[in-house]
DNA sequence: TTGTACGCGTTATCAA
DNA sequence: TTGATAACGCGTACAA
């Protein structure tokens, strides 16, 4: 089933075919009808391979994302629903690449097999050796998360420093001295991960600027690993009132091992962060958060990704978002405890 | 950078390149070092398109998920991650395409463009037109899950009825007499959705066998609609001591609504059902339930298809999973309610 | 080991 | 203005 079938089928030629359903030379209405009736009884779609090799273009993007995909956060879930949505909306297919090792065959493939028109890529570290085979391959891309040399390259990210910042001023402004910030896993942070060495940085500067005192720990991806992380920390600094975290897949490990020590948020402790909209409303209490918009994000650098393809010559937009903390009701004045 | 690129700068034809690469052909070993050289020099890599174009085949799989992608569940999840990894390892590509409504243009050009060698075909309602579709347009497929004629297609999927018909049977055994399934969402059930009608047909099955009283619930997909589900349920039905699910979503709600009744699980009241693995693990207390090992699932579809796409007269596999349920730590013997 | 036809859609060029 | 012809893109595999 191939545009030479069609043509003949519609007795015409294979070039009329082609014209009449791209539109770069006028058919006559009624040709355009007998073909495309004959297109619509069998069905008939352009080879995408043939397509792609004639054209140039695949009209395919590529999405990397982490390896351990069985561990996406459901933030890092609502960027690849939104990235796969906004692609299907310009007509685009979505290749998912899950890489991370510097010697990933799937992402080579997309490099240097002509797969894909531009690649978005997540979970970035402040050194990521793909920012460089992306440059070196010279394929189009936009990051969600960004290295450390920001004006490398293209991004849209969450402004991680500035939210946790203005968590502990929050935390701070009700009374609490003693808060601590539950980063994401060791692993990931020893890696390089952004959000969590800014959201340190954000955290350390507050706490410097408030005059009081934190303490920082990073904790595994997942709710079991939040509630040791938290039961540990509430063993080892009993006068902790409140947490801030960026660590999504933790929360409810927190609040189990709030629960288990009797702790009620917000009563005798305060709990907020950067996490998902829908995972802040969905929480219970509500989280008082920085609610990081995932869905607009993806159908974001989506279109930042088009704009690059377009133009490869585009100048590097760089979109950090900072999205105003929602006050919910996980967050209240600190409550002298018992023993505190 | 093409094959010629290469051919010339070894000093070799360009068919002498392409058997060098592909071993079809013995090549002499200084010539292959010499093409192998410019290769690693240039970074070539054969074009995709032009690849698929003369050997009919892509290498890449189509994986079709649902429209709603924001709201999969963790074995959902888990499912496209393992189907991912299973692909990345076989040196497969996967396009994912979103569908749902029957005029899904991404769903299309998966069919008719020959964009795929295969088609993985997630969320599955007993009569499900993209079934039909993959079957007229002679694509092979593989579905997790499976339409109401289990003998049309390939498929592997978790026999929900024959688990919640144990799950019952377990809670019988310890006593319960007034079960309540927590089903998937109203939409979805009515939709037809295969997993929602057969846990509620081993669910009728095995309340009659034991001669107890049940009700069958229908829950959104979210913790916040397992909440109210499960508090309204209380509230029409206190005499309730159990309840089995297999909507995993709405577990963390289910449980802020026993708290806020002040049931405590197992002791009061008895949570089980099917869910992911993880899942399962992670949940505080630990779940009793069948474990659907989300991780294998992926793998096996993956290699069916790959099975269908070597030899598409195979004939159709049925895997039927009914994984034993697991034993942990939230069921228990009904003790009798103060106002019981 | 090399030359070359082939797969299929697109588009420049030529013809009517 | 519309239709037909042929070349092109690139890797593969048969014939030479």
């Amino acid at each position: 089933m191939n545009i030479g079938e069609i043509a003949s089928r519609a007795g015409v030629s294979r070039s009329t075919v082609s014209y009449a359903l791209s539109g770069k030379r006028s058919v006559s209405a009624a040709t355009r009808k007998r073909i495309q009736d004959v297109i619509d009884e069998l069905g008939y779609r352009p080879n995408a391979a043939a397509r792609a090799l004639k054209e140039g273009r695949t009209r395919t993007i590529g999405l990397v994302i982490p390896p351990a995909s069985a561990h996406l956060t459901h933030m890092q879930l609502g960027f690849v629903a939104s990235v796969v949505e906004a692609a299907a909306h310009a007509d685009l297919d979505v290749l998912l690449s899950p890489s991370g090792g510097d010697h990933d065959r799937s992402f080579e493939r997309l490099l240097s097999g002509g797969r894909v028109d531009g690649v978005i890529l997540m979970e970035i570290r402040l050194e990521d050796s793909r920012v460089r085979r992306l440059q070196d391959a010279n394929v189009p891309f936009v990051g969600i998360g960004h290295t450390a040399r920001a004006g490398e390259m293209c991004w849209i990210d969450v402004d991680y420093a500035t939210l946790i910042n203005q968590c502990v001023h929050h935390l701070a402004d009700l009374g609490h001295t003693r808060i601590a910030l539950l980063n994401r896993s060791v692993e990931l942070v020893a890696a390089g991960y952004g959000p969590g060495h800014r959201a340190r940085d954000g955290f350390t500067a507050a706490l410097a600027a408030r005059g009081i005192q934190g303490m920082d720990v990073e904790c595994g991806d997942d709710a079991r690993a939040g509630q040791e992380c938290t039961a540990q920390l509430l063993r080892d600094h009993p006068d902790i009132t409140a947490i801030a975290t960026i660590n999504e897949a933790a929360l409810p490990g927190i609040q189990r091992a709030l629960e288990e020590a009797r702790l009620t948020v917000p009563a005798d402790f305060s709990l907020t962060g950067v996490v998902g909209r829908t995972w802040a409303e969905d929480f219970r209490p509500r989280l008082t958060a920085a609610d990081v918009p995932a869905q607009e994000m993806g159908a974001q650098a989506m279109s930042l990704l088009l704009e690059r393809i377009a133009d490869p010559a585009t100048p590097f937009h760089n979109i950090h978002l900072a999205p105003p903390i929602s006050l919910r009701a996980s967050t209240a004045p600190v409550r002298r405890r018992p023993n505190g």
